[in-house]
DNA sequence: CTGAAAGCGCTTACAG
DNA sequence: CTGAAAGCGCTTACAG
């Protein structure tokens, strides 16, 4: 590889003229010509991490995520890679495992000058972590520290899917979540759904199956629509449940009981997943706006990296979106 | 930050001192001592871009696949992660989204001293970036130059697949796949199968979509479907697929179609994925072992760093799932 | 405007 | 065994 001692000495000048032109400053046209000729020539390339080691800029950034066999998560990485890429950043990928020590060893990367900024979604008590003089975009969880939150906005998505239920005809509600109380943002969906029940003097249940039927949804969900039967009749007309992935078990086990969605039963997800990112939604959701999420989450970022203002918190909006577990009305 | 010299003036030696205590290397009891406890006291992280400058060593490893969105890639690149780490090593992740130029830019970053290696999934012909002094893994494609080429046995997959139509009682035995011709390992797929097909006096067809099937499948696949159609009635009762989202696909048009799966129809996919890597598989499938593919990458890829001797080509067993849509036999 | 020099955080011969 | 010094590829005051 030639180095920026080549492409001087190439061009007849000294290395500082040449790191000049690489950079935009000013230098005789004469100059910057033989420069930019001796660089093509020679094929240079910059080595950023050398350039980092006095500038302290990696043009690099760390991307947390608990693991990216969740399609949201995919969803959400695939697009911060596209937007950084467009910016000349390079995205390592750093999949938490909800490992409290995985995570706290990516935090760390930032704090070795080895990347500019990190962004992601964490879950693990790491706050120490954030100490407000690291570029860092958390999506989905609100720090009380002063850590940039980007976030759709939950509390409508709740309020959302209870219109909708409501509309479809359905008139006795029923929420499921799982996974971990921490992110206290994705906690809201349940908060607006419960709101507009109330405003509609609806009858509703919330019901939270906990952090295990994360890994083994099938017997907790089982047993708890059981429960609600009498007869092969279910006490509920209408579920919204916290994800996409949770809204496919419950259908799943809806089926085992011979339940049939949505005529039986309507059911709303949240996160609005299609196979590949195209096609048909799988089922009928709350769609978060992922791109925009990505591209919000990237310019706060960089607009952190470059020292200017931010916004604390960034609440975009979500849309309901028809697949096939709702009665159209 | 705490730099090496920090840590030696801490310790009262010189950097020199540091630096070997750091690297394993014989010092005398006493000063390692004092070193490392200047280490612990001053919770010294050692730059490795610093470092690499001279070894040309970042312990920074481009993962390159098409992108993520796709389960497969996903996985893929969730276990190669997972193994790196372990490893002491980062990732980059690189979506080439099948555009040249992308693919390009990031195979040029390991000719920067950027990345130590560089492991994916290539679909263009990027060749010329593989000279072979580059430490370099590709999955499903075999290069004619010295790169390593990770395979599962493709060949035996298609075998397979035609093994278990015939035993669950499929005697008109269909082909279909989609997507570029270019990775010569895939194509096996297809190879096996119909040399089973022969050698058990069996009727087929080979069906080739083409790349565009990859993006908007469902008009061509419906056509190609309804074309080999008389009076409702299928031409054919046993449907093998390059893909296991290809299957889903052609099970989506199956059922517009109605003809049930697997009753009429049976449908065998290929790459064995499970919602969120768990649970039930989608559909029946040849399952790839995509974890020990991920392992043999990262040990292939690691070898060659450390310019140790490797395999030219590695070959994994596969194994048929079931899925639902086969008869069980 | 441009060149020579110091320095970013590390490693590695080279003397001692 | 250990310290002083040179150098990895770059940037950035500082003279001129």
């Amino acid at each position: 590889m030639a180095t920026i001692k080549d492409v001087a000495s190439d061009a007849g000048v000294a290395v500082g003229t040449v790191s000049k032109v690489l950079n935009g400053q000013y230098v005789s046209a004469e100059n910057k010509r033989k420069v930019e000729e001796s660089v093509r020539r020679l094929g240079y390339q910059m080595n950023y991490y050398a350039r980092g080691l006095k500038t302290r800029y990696t043009y690099t950034i760390a991307v947390i995520v608990p693991d990216i066999l969740n399609p949201f998560f995919a969803c959400l990485v695939y697009h911060i890679e596209k937007e950084l890429y467009k910016l000349g950043y390079k995205m390592f990928l750093c999949q938490s495992q909800m490992e409290p020590e995985k995570e706290a060893y990516y935090l760390r990367l930032v704090s070795q000058n080895k990347v500019d900024g990190i962004m992601g979604i964490t879950f693990n008590e790491n706050d120490a972590y954030f100490t407000g003089d690291i570029p860092a975009v958390i999506f989905d969880r609100h720090f009380r520290g002063p850590v940039c939150c980007i976030s759709s906005d939950n509390f409508r998505g709740g309020e959302l899917a209870a219109e909708r239920l409501l509309a479809g005809g359905s008139r006795k509600l029923l929420y499921i979540r799982t996974g971990s109380s921490l992110s206290s943002e994705t906690l809201k969906r349940g908060q607006g759904f419960a709101s507009k029940c109330q405003e509609r003097h609806a009858s509703y249940e919330m019901l939270d199956l906990g952090d295990d039927a994360d890994f083994y949804p099938e017997q907790g969900i089982l047993e708890a629509l059981k429960s609600r039967m009498e007869g092969g009749v279910p006490s509920f007309d209408g579920i919204y449940t916290s994800t996409d992935g949770l809204a496919l078990e419950v259908i799943k086990q809806l089926d085992h009981l011979q339940i049939q969605v949505p005529r039986d039963v309507q059911v709303i997800g949240h996160d609005g997943l299609r196979r590949m990112n195209r096609g048909d939604y799988l089922v009928s959701s709350i769609a978060q706006p992922v791109e925009d999420m990505a591209r919000a989450g990237v310019e706060c970022l960089l607009r952190q990296i470059r020292k200017e203002e931010t916004e604390d918190i960034t609440i975009l909006p979500v849309t309901f979106v028809e697949g096939g577990t709702t009665r159209i009305t």
